[in-house]
DNA sequence: TTGTAGGCGTTATCAG
DNA sequence: CTGATAACGCCTACAA
């Protein structure tokens, strides 16, 4: 079944092309009559105006490109979700691209959206990026662009985040205050902005509270996976039995943990308190349940596309926008991994 | 900045939009020094053809649709990355839409990848789709389309599955295996093909072994969740005290009957053993590790997107495309919650 | 109230 | 080897 086009519709009534658009469009210049004529054919014949056609007369595409590290994840799943269905409610779609935590994969991914031609751009960085020369792209074509997670500071781009080195500070506080005495660390790569904050939110607390910091204690994964949990559990027993709290970087990593020392029938919290990051669904079937952060990934996504429908529409009016930094709230869960009394 | 167009090229160097077109994509019939005269240029200028007037030409856009059930949910996530990263291989782009398990927005999203004009679709229903409607207006327009997971078996498209019947089988077999005399099940919702072929399966299999299929151990999920899990492991545990083994839909409703028995001091696998469906990656981590059926999503999305491709390919030369149905395999996996030796 | 004409940027055909 | 011309389908001044 061949798509109907205007000049079809206009052959059949035995009028203009120009008339029908304007009759589908509603401009007040179209009579009742023929209007009612093209809408109800129109209508029989399923009309649709052809996508492409209308991308190239109006410079736009209706669609955006969303650039996460990982789809299987469920933080980004939850941004995905968010921005999918916001877009959604504002007659956008959005294309998803991965950078598998490759800043080389990232870069093209970029490349891809500008040869698509999207009309706005949502990323959160990947662990490797240590580059920015590709988000300088993005603003210097005048794309809007919203960053959020994982950032780069220094690009002049709106950003949705947290306040990661707040948000880590509450845990590790909280890990001191039912009575933990030496920390330890599992943090993240060194180059994502939300790694070092939380890095720095646990240092901080250690020194408000009169704990030294020692960097004996501090574990860096590489991939932030389960398994790295699992591993450098076992080499923080081994290394600093006296330990009896750890803070992970995520909840994924901190299940890891949990599993070392469940496995390893370390008693949960009474020898080591066990607290996370990101608040995964994981986290609450777990045995014992894992103490965490909540961080708001599905308001996330919604945000992140506010933001950007908004600089879509300012650019549209060719109006000026000023990029913007939301930061969203977090909050501390207290589950048995953390909890004494 | 504004994007370069082929007559800017043309006009610096001199010559016509036609050549400057037919040197970059290599035309035999350009002369070598004009062709590297334009390409120097269209580099230094960072031309890219603009797409939308390359869709208008060509009638595509090298963008496929991909409707789900729910984002956040980790056999679709795999199954997301597979189709994205074979996509990607192929130069294909993907917007992903959410039904949200509702038969009224996959009809609407259906919709809106028509107006998009996607190459081609790819479909798992949602529970609620008992109509066939939409469905079959995509292959009226004669857009290649391939259905994967949960699809509807009378619409003559390609369709990606697993055995479920089968799958199925062998974990209730296994449940019998290790001595279990009464076992429960808690199914999906009644429409969806899947959970009625798993509940098939269940049911063949105890008749089989001669142990009589009593429906009041069958308890119907809504939504397919962990509490839902719960809920009825409750009920279970209380209308039958003497069931000795659960078959779940799904991992994720096996872990709320896990949650459920631990909480419960119920002893997991000697009083009763589990087994889920689908091999999330939470089932590892869980005490006890979760047994179950091994369903390989990620392949799945690279199987439906091959075979969509295949189908695009076809479509584009004019030639003729018989739909096809891929059975893959699925395994049996046996963790803590089932092991008795 | 209706229609003509031009153009968005590319590709394909065909003539020079 | 090169280029003029005509689409693709829609939108929008501007005429009539």
């Amino acid at each position: 079944m061949k798509a109907t086009t205007l000049k079809e519709i206009a052959a059949m009534l035995g009028i203009s092309i120009t008339t029908v658009s304007k009759a589908l469009k509603n401009y007040p210049d179209v009579s009742p009559k023929t209007k009612k004529a093209v809408k109800d054919l129109a209508e029989q014949l399923n009309f649709t105006p052809n996508s492409f056609a209308v991308n190239l007369r109006t410079k736009e595409s209706r669609t955006i490109g969303l650039i996460i590290p990982e789809v299987v994840h469920h933080f980004f799943s939850n941004v995905i979700k968010g921005v999918i269905e916001e877009a959604d409610k504002n007659g956008y779609l959005v294309i998803i691209l991965q950078s598998n935590e490759s800043l080389e994969l990232e870069q093209k991914q970029v490349e891809l959206l500008f040869n698509k031609r999207v009309d706005g751009i949502l990323i959160s960085l990947s662990n490797d990026s240590n580059d920015d020369h590709h988000l300088k792209k993005i603003i210097t074509r005048g794309i809007p662009f919203v960053q959020f997670d994982k950032i780069s500071k220094l690009i002049p781009s709106s950003k949705i985040v947290i306040n990661d080195q707040k948000a880590a500070a509450a845990a590790v506080q909280h890990l001191i205050d039912i009575g933990c005495k030496k920390i330890a660390h599992i943090r993240g790569p060194e180059n994502p902005q939300n790694s070092v904050d939380r890095f720095i939110g646990y240092k901080k607390t250690l020194e408000k509270n009169g704990i030294p910091f020692d960097s004996k204690l501090v574990y860096t994964c590489q991939n932030v996976t389960y398994e790295e949990g699992v591993e450098f559990t076992k080499q923080i027993v081994k290394d600093h039995p006296d330990v009896d709290g750890i803070f992970a970087i995520t909840d994924l990593v901190a299940i890891g943990v949990l599993s070392y020392l469940n496995e390893n029938h370390i008693a949960v919290p009474d020898q080591i308190a066990v607290i996370g990051f990101s608040n995964w669904f994981m986290g609450q079937v777990m045995m014992p349940k894992l103490s965490t952060i909540d961080q708001p990934s599905y308001d996330m996504g919604i945000a992140a596309f506010s933001l950007l429908l908004e600089e879509m529409n300012c650019r549209r009016e060719g109006s000026l926008f000023s990029p913007r930094t939301v930061e969203l709230g977090t909050s501390l869960i207290v589950r048995q991994s953390s909890f004494k009394n």
